[in-house]
This record gives structure tokens, C-alpha cells and sequence, in this order.
DNA sequence: AGCACGCCGACT
DNA sequence: GTCGGCGTGCTC
């Protein structure tokens, strides 16, 4: 007789229990036990019937046959939303690599917290001199847990449980027989949560142009054949692609059914919000990372219980509890922050197709700057791929593009950080009154300090990097935060001629005061909009036209419109094409593409200057002629020969260790051990090498890349090493392995 | 989380 | 000796 194992999760939240345990399925449920399945067991010494999730079904259980217990049965009352993220987070382990905990935990957020709604508190029923008398006796009989209770209830009679437990060391064991006595009593409060509070505004339904209409027209007749597939909208900058969402997503809820739209996290400005808001009022909710983790459950909790249709959200949003779901929107696709920096390291735009074809929802792609991965699977059809190529506001045309190129300015005498065009066109627009923006890939003052004698630079002392100058006054390690005073003289070798090279935001800021000491200008990067709603206040200070220039970094090229300006300057489109990363060109050329789309965004027409060293690159000549395809072709013509994703796909194998010489002999080791298969299996391997950064917070790094064109052999390779390192504790015990698969 | 076990001081 | 509080460890 065959017998069947369940690995399941219990449902309480503490460290302790936060892993798998074996349970026999009964045969009566063999056909309803399955990966994502909620169910009751019989858990612990009380037999206490608690709530399990099923992460996976095994014929043996490596446990005890004697002490395995049987599933008592099936959780049935609507929890298809909570399963199914439970099989989704099975996915995320098996496909990026990671234990079912660290997945559960991307899946669930709020499994973290037990119904944070309710806190339980614990009420000191004696009076004065009860308690009093009470804590005499406790002390005198050495009873310390309970004395210590006592004395805290002198303060103050009420004392919440999670203190009472944590801080002060109570176990259920000391305070059962209290409450049973009569000492205490524990009661649970209801704590009230303010929702969003938002006004609706009525805006006006935009008509729709042709490009528009066809894409909304040919969704809505697949959506009800109940053809569900992937479409990746390409559209020009300001082509209108969210007035496009908002018809979907009507098309969808309509239908009496959910939808998740993804917005890179930056982009989630007021602006956007609130044309969401307008449109489709209190069905709406917004998450985002500044919301407390009990303002995020709530919000998840009211899209399980039906209360919205809609979520609008960064990466995490994906996992909203739709029941119903049936359309996914990731806007903004190529951007880099929907991939996930922590394990497991998923991409959004993947785990949205699994979850779509689990849920059987329609996905829906959008991005003036089409990823490579989406493109490619467009053009091979996977995808269907819409067209966006006019600008939806009447009379608004892309962008004259300039491309200045900076060794000729050089040569000519030019020693500013503004070209000859730049500078004259500057002048031209603060003369009419028209705003500018200057966009520089780099936030500080400048990229390092160096000495003019000795030549060396200033690093941090925990990482592999130099340090950045801020405010002229202190040097900031960008990696760890390490801050030491700006020193007067080289720390080597003494000379006091040491000065910043390179250029950043504040150092443009500077520049640009002492060029045109008239006009007004504000600053975007990171330093100025660390407080809470700085970004905002910057841009609306901006748009009201407090200021004539606004300089900034990425944040500044993203999503705002701002129809007063008519120059944007990108002052050195090379700082991000020469980034030790392969996928250099693909975000300069998107830099640059979003960047000259913020120009002319209204009747007046825009222009455009690019400052480069390579002007012939062909990152920037496509971006200067808005080129597309000509991009893709060439930058594929790269990955292909580089085999580098989309071409192939590449695993990145990270070591990292205190220790140096255990961090090479693992590396090492590894490498040896995954010979025989790669060479096999002829996958392509580089490597181990020093991470870019060797040094991070006093952590080596060392970096092991695969390639193949085959997602099925990497992911054996990566089971290989896994088995490998859990064998050998001597060389893995301080070694922490991560993969990243691209 | 919640139960049981074993340790240790207090009381008879 | 016994009783009972307290801290810890385990739960398939």
C-alpha cells in the first residue's frame, strides 16, 4: 500500500515552528491534499487542532514513522487566494532558490504578525493593597517571574502581553495558574485603524486615440473569449499608456474581477494616485513601503474580504490576495526595481506571468523602453506586442534631440561642464522664461577625493570603494554609511593638494549658480529628499515654477510631467554606459530615452542635449533618434555574442565570507566540483572572481558566473552546489552562497 | 504558541 | 520527603 506524506507549515508565527513537519495523509483526502492545500492538523502535546499550509507531498517521510500524525482534514471556507500564494511562494523556492520560509515570507508579509488588529493585554485585577501583599508574598517565597509582574503592575495595571512575554521573560507557564487565581485577567483590545482617507475628484473619461482604442479593443475581445495572455504595450513617452490601463482595468472589474498594477515605487507619486482615485474611487487601494506593517495588512486584508478591486503597488503588490484576480499591469516593465534585491531574488514581471496562469488572468506589459527579456519574447510572439507612437496631447511632439560631443568640446578650450549648445540653449530658455531640467547619473559632490601628489585615493576603510565627498566637508562611504571629517591633508603621504574629481549633483548645482547667476535652481538626489515627502514637495515646488532649473538624478527623469519645460541636459551620458555591467548600454539607453521625453510635454516644442565622450555609441545614437528597434537589434547582436541574457540565461553564484582565504578555497572548490557537469553539459563558466566591490562591511565577495541557454540545467547545476556546501560544513560554515538567476 | 519536563527552593 | 514555580525544549 502506497502512502503519502504532507511537508507542512504550521499556522503560527514564531521562530521556533517556522519550518516543515510531516504529516501521513489519510487516504479519504488523497485527491484533495495538494501543494497549497490549507489543512487541519493535530499539532504538539494537546493534540490542539491548528491550521497548516501543505508546501509539498513526499511518498517518505524522513521523520519517525511511530510519531507521525495524520491530517485531520481540510480547511475548505474561501482561502483560494491565501493557497494559491502559498503554491506561488512553492514556485519562488523551486525557481529562484530559497528555503520555503524565506518564500513564504515574500508571499505572506503579514503571517509575520499574528492579527495585529488585537492586542492582547494583560489587567492586574487586585487592588493596592492586594497587589501589594500579593508581591510580599512573592518576593518572600523567591517566586521571581511573578514578582517581577507585580512590580510592573505597581506602575501601571495594564501591561501589554507582547512586553509582558518578551521583555520581561513570562511564560505562559507563570501565567496560566495567575490568570486561573484570579490575579489577572488577559483581555484583548481592538486597536482602530484610520483608512486612507482621499477625496474623490470627478475627472473627465479622456477620448481615446486610434492607437489607444485598438489596444483596448482587441483586449476586451480576448477578455471575453476568455483568451488570457500576455500583451506588452511600447509606447512612446507621454503616448497616454495610463489612460490605456485605466480602460483595462475598467474592462476587468466590470467583469467582477480584481486587478493588481504594478508602478516602479518612485513613480507612485500623488499625481498618479490620485487620477487612479478619481477614476475609480474608494475600489482603489495603494501600497507602499512607507505604510507600517499593520496599515499593509489592512490593506491586504480588505482586498481578501472583497472591499477593493483594484491594488496599485511597487514589487510587493503582486501578492495582493485577490481571490477573483484577472488582469496584472506592470507598468514601467524594464525597470530594474522589479527585480527583488533579497532572497529569494525574483523578477515581478516573472512571477506575475506564474501568477497570472495559475489565477487565469490576463498580463499586461508597459514601457517606452521595452526590456530586452520582453521584447524578445514579443517579437517570438509570446507576447503580443501594441504600438503606442504618437504623443496622446494634441500638438505635443517627441523632442529634437542634440548629441554634444564632449572630446571636441575639450579641444576647442571648453572646460565647463556645459557644451557650447547646452550653454546657449540655456540661456535662450531662462531668457523666455521656460524651465529646464539637468539630469546627471550620480548623486554627492563628487566621486572621490584624490592627492595631486601621491595620486592616492581616499577609501573607506570596510569597503572596496572610495569614499564621496558631501557638502564639501565629509566624505560618506556610499556602500556602508561610514562618514569620517574631510581631511586637510593627504592621509598617506601628507601633502595637503588633495581635491574631488568627477562631477555630481551638488557640484552641478554649483556650476551651474556660477554660469547663470540669475536663475533659480533646485536640487533632486537622494540627500535632498531623504525626509518623508521631500520628493514631492521638490517636484510641486518645481511645476509651480519656483525655480528655472532642476537638477537631478534618475528620480528626476521618471514619470512627471512638466509642461513648461523645454531643455533637458543630460551632462554626461557616459557615467552609466561604462558600468562594470553587462547590462550598461540597455540603461543608458533607457536613461537617455526617458530623460529626452521630458522635454516638450506640451504645445511648446522640447529639445534635448546629450553630453557624451562616445557620441557614436550606438546607447546613444538610438536614444537620439528615439530608435527603438535599432537599439534592440544591436544590443542583441552583443548578448547573443557575449551569451549574456536574454540571449542565454545566467547564473550568478555569490560567496561571501569574513574570512578571505575560506571565501577562495570554497569559490574554489565549488568551481572544481561542477567541472565534470558543466563541461557536460557545455555551460559556459567565468570564474570565481572578485566581486566588482571585493570589500563590503568587511564581508569578501566573490562572484561565480554560468551561462546556458537552458533555465533546466542551471537550476540542476545550482541543486549540485547546494548538496555540495551542505557536505561540507568545514568549508561552507562561514561562507554564505547566493544565486541570482537573469 | 502552548504544553510537559526537570530543576530547585520552600514548606511540613 | 513533597509541592509548586520557573525556565527550557519540543512539537511531525
Amino acid at each position: 500500500m502506497t502512502e503519502r506524506y504532507a511537508r507542512i507549515i504550521i499556522d503560527i508565527s514564531h521562530e521556533k515552528v517556522d519550518r516543515t513537519f510531516d504529516y501521513r495523509i489519510p487516504e479519504r483526502l488523497f485527491e484533495e491534499v495538494s501543494v497549497g492545500s490549507l489543512v487541519l492538523i493535530p499539532f504538539g502535546k494537546g493534540n490542539a487542532m491548528r491550521k497548516g499550509y501543505v508546501v509539498g507531498i513526499t511518498p517518505h517521510a524522513d521523520y519517525d514513522r511511530d510519531k507521525i500524525k495524520e491530517i485531520a482534514g481540510i480547511v475548505t471556507d474561501s482561502v483560494t487566494a491565501e493557497s494559491l500564494l502559498i503554491s506561488l511562494a512553492w514556485w519562488l523556492k523551486e525557481q529562484y532558490g530559497s528555503t520555503m520560509n524565506q518564500a513564504l515570507k515574500t508571499v505572506l508579509p503579514v503571517k509575520q504578525k499574528i492579527k495585529p488588529k488585537e492586542k492582547k493585554v494583560l489587567r492586574c485585577l487586585l487592588q493596592r493593597e492586594a497587589l501589594l501583599e500579593a508581591w510580599k508574598e512573592s518576593e518572600r517565597k523567591s517566586y521571581k517571574a511573578r514578582s517581577r509582574l507585580f512590580l510592573a503592575f505597581m506602575d501601571n495595571p495594564l501591561i501589554p502581553y507582547e512586553i509582558a512575554v518578551n521583555q520581561m521573560n513570562l511564560s505562559s507557564a507563570t501565567l496560566k495558574p495567575m490568570i486561573e487565581k484570579g490575579f489577572v485577567s488577559m483581555e484583548s483590545e481592538e486597536i482602530y485603524r484610520n483608512p486612507i482617507k482621499m477625496k474623490q475628484s470627478q475627472v473627465p473619461r479622456v477620448l481615446l486615440n486610434q492607437e489607444q482604442q485598438v489596444i483596448v479593443d482587441r483586449f476586451s475581445k480576448d477578455y471575453s473569449e476568455d483568451l488570457r495572455q500576455t500583451y506588452l504595450i511600447h509606447g512612446v513617452t507621454g503616448s497616454g499608456k495610463t489612460e490605456v490601463y485605466m480602460e483595462l482595468i475598467d474592462t476587468v472589474i466590470q467583469d467582477g474581477k480584481q486587478v493588481i498594477l504594478l508602478i516602479p515605487e518612485i513613480a507612485l507619486t500623488y499625481q498618479t494616485v490620485m487620477r487612479f482615485y478619481g477614476r475609480f474611487g474608494s475600489r482603489v487601494s495603494i501600497i507602499n513601503s512607507r505604510l507600517s506593517a499593520g496599515e499593509r495588512y489592512d490593506q491586504f486584508e480588505r482586498a481578501r474580504n472583497g472591499d477593493i478591486d483594484i491594488m496599485i503597488g511597487p514589487r510587493s503588490a503582486l501578492f495582493t490576495p485577490f481571490a477573483k484576480l484577472g488582469l496584472i499591469l506592470i507598468d514601467e516593465e524594464h525597470e530594474g526595481a522589479y527585480k527583488s534585491e533579497v532572497v529569494p531574488r525574483y523578477h515581478a514581471r516573472e512571477v506575475a506571468e506564474k501568477r497570472a496562469s495559475l489565477q487565469g488572468a490576463s498580463l499586461v506589459l508597459g514601457s517606452a523602453t521595452p526590456s530586452l527579456e520582453a521584447y524578445t519574447k514579443a517579437l517570438r510572439g509570446e507576447y503580443l506586442l501594441f504600438l503606442l507612437t504618437e504623443r496622446a496631447k494634441k500638438d505635443s511632439r517627441l523632442a529634437n534631440v542634440l548629441v554634444a560631443d564632449l572630446r571636441q568640446e575639450l579641444k576647442e578650450g571648453n572646460k565647463t561642464i556645459f557644451s557650447k549648445n547646452l550653454k546657449a540653449m540655456m540661456e535662450d530658455r531662462l531668457e523666455k522664461k521656460e524651465q529646464i531640467m539637468l539630469f546627471i547619473n550620480r548623486r554627492g559632490y563628487a566621486n572621490f577625493v584624490s592627492c595631486r601628489s601621491c595620486g592616492e585615493a581616499i577609501r573607506c576603510p570596510h569597503c572596496d570603494v572610495t569614499l564621496t565627498l558631501h557638502n564639501n566637508k565629509s566624505l560618506v562611504c556610499h556602500y556602508c554609511g561610514h562618514t569620517i571629517p574631510m581631511p586637510e591633508k593627504c592621509p598617506s603621504c601628507g601633502s595637503p593638494y588633495i581635491a574631488n574629481f568627477g562631477v555630481g549633483t551638488q557640484k552641478i548645482e554649483q556650476m551651474t549658480k556660477k554660469m547663470f547667476p540669475s536663475a533659480r535652481t533646485l536640487r533632486m538626489d537622494l540627500d535632498t529628499t531623504k525626509k518623508k515627502g521631500g520628493h514631492e514637495e521638490i517636484l510641486t515646488a518645481f511645476s509651480e515654477g519656483e525655480a528655472d532649473i532642476l537638477i537631478g538624478t534618475q528620480m528626476i527623469v521618471k514619470g512627471h510631467d512638466f509642461p513648461n519645460v523645454t531643455l533637458v541636459g543630460v551632462l554626461a551620458a557616459d557615467l552609466s554606459l561604462y558600468t562594470p555591467d553587462y547590462r550598461a548600454a540597455e540603461r543608458t539607453f533607457q536613461l537617455l530615452t526617458q530623460a529626452a521625453g521630458r522635454a516638450g510635454r506640451d504645445q511648446k516644442p522640447g529639445d534635448v542635449v546629450i553630453q557624451t565622450y562616445s557620441p557614436e555609441h550606438y546607447a546613444i545614437t538610438a536614444a537620439a533618434n528615439q530608435d527603438y528597434p535599432t537599439f534592440y537589434n544591436q544590443e542583441m547582436v552583443f548578448r547573443r555574442m557575449m551569451k549574456y541574457p536574454p540571449a542565454n540565461v545566467l547564473l550568478t553564484v555569490q560567496f561571501s565570507s569574513r574570512n578571505e582565504k575560506t571565501l577562495a578555497a570554497s569559490a574554489d572548490a565549488v568551481t572544481a566540483y561542477i567541472s565534470p557537469m558543466t563541461e557536460e553539459e557545455m555551460v559556459q563558466t567565468i570564474g570565481p572572481a572578485e566581486a566588482s566591490v571585493y570589500k563590503i562591511n568587511d564581508i569578501y565577495r566573490k562572484i561565480l558566473y554560468l551561462k546556458h541557454e537552458n533555465y533546466d540545467i542551471l537550476i540542476k547545476i545550482r541543486d549540485q552546489i547546494d548538496g555540495f556546501s551542505e557536505n561540507r560544513p568545514d568549508l561552507f560554515d562561514l561562507v554564505l552562497i547566493q544565486y541570482d538567476f537573469s
